[in-house]
DNA sequence: AAAGGTGTATGGTCTGACCATATTTGGTCT
DNA sequence: AGACCAAATATGGTCAGACCATACACCTTT
């Protein structure tokens, strides 16, 4: 058991007797280094990987009194994971997921508008100006579909799939340019969703990704 | 920008750009601090969030020659991540991947014969003497179903959503008996996918599914 | 050729130091 | 008394250098 290790139990046990919540404070390094016995590079790996777990984050220069590191909420820390995973099945699997959803949640029946955050989504991609503008309205657009279903879980994974490949897709908008048919398909999904159309829905989504990445064939590679 | 961050990137566009796998090696601590012109402390937390990441993993004593960090699967990490995301939901995403893993498959026909680790993890079912020990061939059995689709990324997500959810399944085993009705569903998923039958592989999934975990209705509350 | 011993570079850990930063504190001015 | 500003201070981030136990590679011995 290395060092850093019997650290991170500790004060993950100490997070636990104490109760300590989002927004509480750990004591300083040096103090925790003194207070386990240990050194203080110790300390800091073992914090490292609390960083790296989302659940403390560090600041500096937090003068004296008070510690310096504190409880958070993990978010990012799925898309770090899967964009080290990134490979060439990435698209097709973020293919059938989005397409699966639409199934799903139309089959579920328990939607009848489209949310709120869609509609913006779709006004700020018309006013973009830039292909990196134009992908993060896209992303947003897109999360909000899926956030609205209602699985958190599958929503972090679907979100983080996005983000790993936000590159993929900024190529995509500056190969097609970001006022034609890719809004088309935007709306079209809209409608289709308004209309609670779910068959509609699902071929424009598979519709629109095909046209995003042409280089995919349906259910080529999946799985 | 933390100077651990700038080496962390720079660690993974070396991977990327040498075209670096699993079982292939880093240079050494020492080698690679000077090569990057940061300290060994700043390289060692970087390696430390790779390796929570579940990118590398060190081991003492590799004597001369040779490096002693090499690239790994990630494997525990994902779960550990989706754990802490764990709620209701999490048994019906199960269910909606497995049964379109098992479609998406079929549809694009390019697997004939079961792999074998799904006959050995069978015949380790029927030996198992205790619930635990029958849900880690379990285990293996889906494991083996999802790995010869190929996709990793989607692989290792489920492998990571069955790990999280071990202890649902060493209850619902203790629940059924590990001798009965459920080796029974895996014979007859093992037999479709034999027989190259889709459709009654889907159906013998989500029968299963069903059995296992019964508060579940098809569709419910998964989106 | 096989067996065993040894050297060596490795990861793991510790110590002690310096830096830039943000908070606190204390003093100054109005 | 109140508002404002500057110095003191503890923090996280980083570095350099050292020691240890370990496991591999190589060489000696049989």
């Amino acid at each position: 058991m290395r060092t850093f290790e019997t650290v991170l139990a500790q004060i993950e046990q100490r997070i636990a007797a104490d109760g300590l919540t989002v927004g509480d404070r750990l004591p300083g390094e040096r103090q925790l280094a003194e207070q386990l016995r240990v050194s203080r590079s110790s300390v800091r790996e073992a914090l490292r990987v609390l960083e790296t777990l989302g659940v403390v984050s560090s600041q500096v220069g937090r003068g004296p009194d008070a510690g310096a590191v504190l409880i958070s909420r993990p978010d990012g820390t799925l898309a770090d994971l899967l964009r080290l995973n990134l490979g060439l099945t990435t698209m097709s699997a973020r293919e059938v997921l989005d397409t699966r959803l639409m199934i799903e949640r139309w089959s579920a029946a328990r939607v009848t508008a489209a949310p709120a955050a869609m509609t913006e989504a779709l006004s700020a991609m018309d006013a973009a100006t830039s292909p990196e503008e134009f992908v993060t309205h896209d992303i947003a657009f897109h999360v909000a579909l899926t956030d609205a279903a209602g699985n958190r879980l599958l929503s972090a994974v679907l979100r983080a799939l996005r983000d790993a490949l936000v590159s993929n897709a900024v190529e995509a908008v500056r190969r097609l340019g970001h006022t034609g048919d890719l809004q088309a398909d935007h709306r079209r999904i809209h409608r289709a969703i308004e209309a609670g159309d779910a068959a509609e829905a699902v071929e424009a989504v598979t519709a629109h990704l095909a046209r995003a990445y042409p280089g995919l064939s349906p259910s080529h590679n999946v799985f």
